[in-house]
RNA sequence: GGCGAGUUGGCGGAGUGGUUACGCAGCGGAUUGCAAAUCCGUGUACAGGAGUUCGAUUCUCCUACUCGCCUCCA
């Protein structure tokens, strides 16, 4: 089977190729840690997530890497230190924990390795000593700049800009130390109140992009298969990774193909403080949204469209999950789940530059088919739930069911008795109390089953007993 | 201003150079004591214009609009 990618630095769909098939090698950029993750951070999480997942299935679990980095030497966190008297490394170590177990709840496996930058400062200075050396980069009144100039014909080529075309269309302000407006930081000096490292430049700390060129090279190597991240990030960011890396180990290929996912939305708007529509994963699983349904609903739209998260989705969502495990109770062999593969139609979908829709379609279809089994099978290979998870997830509804069947019966009885009397009242208040309760009732010629919907409430049925 | 992405039926959302997914909602029918579920049937969408083509929703160009990046933000 091929999987096929979007490649964003050729702007086309190539057949995958990893470089080294024992070992498939992925990065993706990771969050800042100063604060709770919000809803757009969680998107490149799932869909890289995804494909980590089909990697290991295509490759072998064991013969893929993959890479995300936390970044815990930023201005933001110097900020929130400085606004809330807290310790840096405490805010990190903190953010870093909510981080991980917001992904973890929306089903999201941990990485290979998650680096933090304050680990990989010798090998941040090491890399820009050897930039300056090859004459890319410049020191200039305490910081160490990178210089565009010295990679003009290729600096810009993933974003599709040229040196020329941002330099008129920029509208940053220009350090006066810069030999080109478009030359960014690579070193920075720290003032005494910032975090700091001693460096052949002074005491100082590393800017923005030096980290994923940095920590990639090291754990990665100097060519690898796969880079991620949200398209925000394309530029500046990971243009800039581009020529650090490439400048530095020209013999490399730095990373062979570029992902990125597109940007999400609420209700049609981007979501920012500004608008009051901002919001974290933690704000939407404390309002009783399990993390599946959100997945699900990232997964229902392609990682390279734009993603609109509205209220309406996200009921729908939790309708069809429900649904889902509506079909795995009745319907699942556990034991058999051990042995069972994803259907192909899911990895052929996946296959296809992560066709995820599709994927989720052909859930749907086995769930309309009441293939429990496969079912199962799907939803823990796409990520929706552990193992552990759906059977309990399946138990409980199970039990449910198993306490509502008597009711089943009694119905059955005075509907019989109704047939023959032609009053039915006794029957519809039956009824109608158990739909109250959202309790399906579905009766047939010989027998009547009750099955409990999304939100029943079985203490609706007090009276019944 | 520069760069990039997108615009599909009531809504959501795939996909394809020709046979017009799918989901939800809707409508008609079968069925039912009434329903539900199910089954059958049904709605003839691809922003607008021009071009290439035997034929374009699918390729090219233009226009409009939306969104993103260029500034801390995935």
């Amino acid at each position: 089977m091929t999987i096929k990618l979007y490649n964003t630095k050729t702007r086309s769909r190539v057949d995958f190729a990893p470089i080294d098939p024992d070992n498939v090698r992925m990065y993706v950029c990771g969050p800042t840690v100063y604060d709770r993750a919000h809803l757009g951070n969680a998107r490149p999480v799932v869909v890289f997530d995804v494909l980590y997942r089909l990697l290991r299935h295509t490759y072998g679990a064991d013969h893929v890497t993959y890479v995300r980095n936390f970044t815990d030497v930023d201005d933001k966190i110097n900020a929130r230190a400085a606004q809330s008297g807290r310790a840096i490394g405490e805010i990190t170590a903190e953010t870093t924990q909510w981080f991980l177990d917001d992904m973890g709840a929306l089903g999201a496996l941990e990485p290979n390795h998650m680096p933090r930058a304050t680990q990989y400062i010798p090998q941040m200075v090491a890399m820009i000593e050897e930039l300056i050396a090859k004459g890319h980069a410049y020191e200039a009144e305490g910081h160490v700049l990178f210089a565009v100039d010295s990679w003009r014909e290729h600096y810009g080529a993933l974003s599709g800009r040229s040196v020329d075309d941002m330099i008129a269309g920029a509208r940053v302000e220009v350090a006066p130390y810069k030999r080109n407006p478009m030359d960014f930081v690579l070193w920075k000096p720290s003032s005494d109140d910032l975090p700091g490292w001693e460096s052949p430049w002074g005491r100082g700390r590393p800017g923005w992009h030096i980290e994923c060129s940095a920590m990639s090279h090291e754990l990665l190597g100097e060519s690898f298969d796969i880079h991620g991240g949200g398209n925000d990030l394309m530029f500046p960011h990971h243009e800039n990774e581009i020529a650090q890396s490439c400048c530095a180990h020209p013999t490399g290929d730095f990373a062979r193909v570029w992902m990125h996912n597109e940007m999400l939305q609420v209700e049609g708007k981007k979501m920012s403080k500004s608008l009051g529509n901002f919001f974290t994963i933690r704000d939407l699983l404390d309002q009783g949204i399990p993390g599946e349904v959100i997945r699900f609903v990232f997964l229902s739209t392609h990682y390279r469209k734009p993603m609109d998260w509205t209220a309406e989705k996200e009921v729908e969502a939790e309708s069809t999950i429900f649904g889902f495990i509506q079909i795995v109770a009745d319907f699942c062999d556990f034991k058999s789940v051990d042995f069972c593969k994803p259907s192909q139609k899911v990895i052929d979908a996946l296959a296809n530059d992560l066709n995820t829709h599709v994927a989720v379609e052909q859930l749907k279809r086995l769930r309309d088919s009441s293939k429990g089994t496969q079912l199962a099978c799907d939803l823990l290979f796409l990520g929706f739930f552990d193992r552990e998870g759906l059977q309990r997830r399946s138990s409980e509804y199970q039990e449910v069911c198993a306490l509502v069947s008597p009711l089943a019966d009694r119905l059955q009885e005075l509907r019989r008795e109704a047939k023959e009397t032609k009053d039915f009242t006794q029957v519809d208040r039956m009824k109608t109390e158990l739909l109250a309760a959202n309790i399906s009732v579905m009766m047939s010629n010989d027998k009547v089953v009750l099955r409990p919907e999304k939100d029943f409430d079985l203490a609706k049925l007090e009276a019944l007993k």
